[in-house]
DNA sequence: ACCTGACCTCGTCT
DNA sequence: AAGACGAGGTCAG
């Protein structure tokens, strides 16, 4: 038996399984070998083999991605390369930046399963219905139906406090005053001002939303978990005390995170998270 | 400029 | 069985 070098494997295989219950997407389900899930005003399909001639798929995996320089990079530093060696199919995803908006607001202070529910009545009460392959589906609401929306309907959702965060920010879409496109091209900085002038949108919602919709690689949002491993396993580089952090706190900390991982720092991030939370068997979706 | 407490709701745990 | 606790934070004072 010859043994593995220390380098790391050139595994492209992308696994479904980790990809999804990974923290950053909620509305996806399996049902009989095949998983579905909601995305924007699409409902994607997907095989164990994904066909990468989709364009979709293509998009929502990332393929232009360059995942073996990304590897690499991030190699340099051990712990993180430990977790992508156990999870070298888990990928970030380009999801719609609409859906993704909404969902990190109505994640804050909250777990994962309520997260989910919490998504899938807002869908079910105010997206579009859709049949495929004989299931049932709910698009997620478009911004225009989220802004004329009562608050007390929104609340039903079981979103509570929250319930007027997405309001607010539905209207903003709709108004135009937030545009998805141009904080695109906009740089990490400015983008992050931007979305966090929208009430119920801190920095480490804004983090969520441009790492995983509007491709800002360098984002690294810093919730409760990234703080305990930053503590466990990096106290020498970065000092961390608290349980939650303050404004600057959170900036002094992501220039200094930028710096160590680099400029894919949020894929960093991501290993991190999805291997911290699973050895401590954190549920993931139901 | 910081720092602290309050906050809806729903699993779990006791 | 009812009550406390905490969860991928944010806002207001």
């Amino acid at each position: 038996m010859k043994k593995l070098p220390s380098k790391l494997k050139n595994n492209f295989e992308t696994n479904l399984s980790d990809t999804i219950n990974s923290g950053q997407v909620f509305l996806w389900k399996q049902l009989d070998s095949k998983w579905y899930g909601v995305n924007g005003k699409k409902v994607l399909i997907l095989e164990e083999k994904l066909d990468k001639n989709n364009k979709d798929i293509h998009n929502f995996f990332r393929f232009d991605d360059n995942f073996q320089k990304i590897k690499n990079q991030l190699s340099k530093d051990n712990v993180v390369k430990d977790a992508i060696e156990k999870f070298p199919g888990m990928r970030i995803l380009r999801q719609d930046p609409f859906q993704c908006y909404i969902s990190f607001i109505v994640s804050s202070n909250s777990n994962i399963p309520n997260i989910q529910t919490r998504l899938e009545k807002l869908c079910h009460t105010f997206g579009e219905k859709k049949m495929i392959q004989d299931k049932e589906f709910f698009l997620f609401p478009e911004p225009e139906i989220l802004a004329n929306a009562s608050i007390g309907n929104i609340a039903k959702c079981g979103l509570g406090y929250r319930s007027k965060y997405v309001k607010e920010a539905a209207i903003a879409v709709d108004k135009g005053i937030i545009d998805f496109p141009s904080i695109k091209k906009l740089d990490y900085q400015d983008a992050r001002d931007t979305l966090c002038q929208v009430f119920g949108i801190g920095k480490k919602v804004a983090d969520c939303i441009l790492l995983f919709s509007l491709d800002k690689l360098e984002a690294v949002p810093l919730d409760r978990w990234v703080l305990r491993i930053l503590q466990k396993y990096y106290s020498k580089e970065f000092q961390i005390t608290t349980k939650t952090i303050t404004d600057k706190t959170y900036d002094n900390l992501h220039d200094k995170i930028v710096e160590h991982f680099g400029k894919y720092a949020g894929y960093g991030q991501q290993f991190l998270f999805k291997n911290e939370r699973d050895s401590f068997e954190k549920k993931w979706l139901g």
